[in-house]
DNA sequence: TCCTAAGCGAGACGGTACGTCTTGTCTTCCA
DNA sequence: TGGAAGACAAGACGTACCGTCTCGCTTAGGA
């Protein structure tokens, strides 16, 4: 009985990750809409049409880079969602530590409905975990969909400043000015 | 003696007018990305040359279209900068009447450079507005940046939620979730 | 009123001229088979898309070309079908003075469906004409065929010859060797 | 000592007129141009890359094939080269039996410089053999060639119309019509 | 009987040509 | 004279095919 030999070919894994990593880059130098399929192959060291054997589109591609930078973020979150402070200072050092890709997260906001997506998802979640004060004047998915974006603007802006202040120095400043208050002024507890 | 002869044709006018409308038009059905020069030409009802005789790309087109939605935000908001509250309803007033440019301006905000040319300008009028305060865990640079874009962001929601409470109520909340929080956290009084 | 201002831009005929020119310098240098789209634009010194403005294809610019070599011919030989050695050396002298679109013609046989379908045209107009001898060991279809297409053979060989003998000659030649045997045996007279 | 073990592997051969039967068939079927390899490995139920490993080309496959059915001809036709209506029996009953090989031969002449190389070759011959006459007004090698191709458009003709007539009928119109008046007019005696 | 070399299927890959689409420039014609 | 109409060069797009290559499998033929 033999391991299961899943991977056939290593030139497949090669080329998606030449492919990923030439996104990258050139997504940070000339920026994402600028880029042409040719860009992207010859910074990865491939054919032109061999491009289109592993993706349909550039757009396709970036799904690809995307998905898998945000599913590092859900993976390294979910252990921690209750204690809020620590889930902001865990997500500014990953940030730290793959400032690459999130930065072209980031910038590609308009061109992928990934991030808007993710968006509502948490908040979805947000709303279905803390208690809505009835009584406030804030409603409850607006504090949801506050505390979400605007931590993202504050991971953009300390990108875009190069990271001037450690990752536990913004898991404060969030909590202090973002989640603190949302929660205060619109949820009844905790 | 003449009055003043500044529009010297007026089909000029007519034609720019109905660029200006073809570009709100097509920008909120297909996205500006996906628009091309043609479509916005035979939207407005010119010929595909005659575009280039007045603006001399697609983005120059955008650029005058959120110049003018900027100015006015701008000329809105200089008299009552002092009173946040009031200026935020304000901008929520001016947003609910001019929902389409407002619309485009924030789905175009990575095409254009004017947006976060505006960021920061206004950030800066901020801080030297406000004496921040020293002892603060949170650098002035941050809570500015803060108030403005989260403002951005909620406008944004309250338009994608077609627009379920008066721009009072969006002021109070601005102020309570937003302005509030940031000024008594890292500016020293008023 | 105005003379007809039928073609409205010149730069059309001059590109058309342009294609067809080249396609026919370019199929007796390489083989027509070999040329691509970009070779005969290039030599054309137009550019690769407007090749696509005015030919669907490469195919349709040949076809182009050939209708119009043998349009002159059917010109030519109309008024004096009834003299065949005299039709025969007026063919020759045509082919001397237009040889190289005619050496188009005759290469792109297998390409063209346009060649086959004259011939089995002719062939019928000529079995319409001449009447066919009953008693005759040779169907008078084959005859008809063989004068056409050995003629054709006889152009090929004394082009590909460099045209050694003066198209009177020709026309001798091809009346004794094909003409005459083939009316006096499958044929009851003139 | 071991007789001579040519062949090692009769996969081999099984594999190469798997790949000459689907050319003949699909060349008849959609014509030479338009087949891709792919087309002929799938017919021929090999591999795609197989084909490669047997034949460099497209066209050097045709070549196998081509040289196979001349190399039949000429071995049929040398040993009564001096009985003409002979000879041109024996012809068409060969294409009788093997009409789809010829067919392709026909179809492929100006893909493929063997046919003309074979009519070359084929004239010489013939010059070799007969004796011009010095008065005639038609040049031997004018007679030598048509002769030749007159014969294949003949064999073109009867395949295309569904072999309407017995082979020996076909050898007497060929006669006939061809070969008796090129002996008469361009060479001296039989 | 085993084992070693070969034929073979499968398919990734670089490269080239295709025909389409869009951009921005230019010219010609018309009101 | 200004605008409509549209030809044009340039170049990116996504597709199709070519010929090369590598990987494992099967299979034949000699030890």
């Amino acid at each position: 009985m033999s391991a299961i030999p899943i991977l056939t070919d290593k030139r497949i894994n090669n080329t998606r990750r030449a492919l990923t990593n030439a996104l990258i880059a050139l997504t940070l130098e000339k920026g994402y809409d600028a880029l042409t399929v040719r860009d992207i192959s010859e910074r990865a060291g491939i054919g032109y049409a061999t491009f289109f054997r592993h993706f349909s589109d550039k757009d396709s591609l970036l799904t690809e880079v995307l998905e898998g930078t945000l599913g590092e973020f859900l993976e390294l979150i979910q252990p921690v969602l209750n204690d809020p402070e620590r889930t902001v200072t865990l997500v500014f050092e990953h940030v730290k530590q793959n400032s690459d890709p999130v930065r072209v997260l980031l910038r590609t906001r308009n061109v992928s409905p990934l991030l808007p997506r993710i968006f509502a998802f948490s908040s979805q979640a947000m709303l279905e975990t803390l208690k809505p004060n009835p009584k406030s004047l804030i409603p409850p998915e607006i504090a949801a969909h506050h505390m979400i974006v605007s931590i993202l603007e504050l991971i953009e802006w300390w990108l875009e400043h190069e990271m001037p202040y450690p990752p536990e120095h913004m898991g404060k400043i969030v909590n202090a000015l973002i989640m603190q208050p949302a929660r205060k002024l619109a949820f009844l507890e905790r």
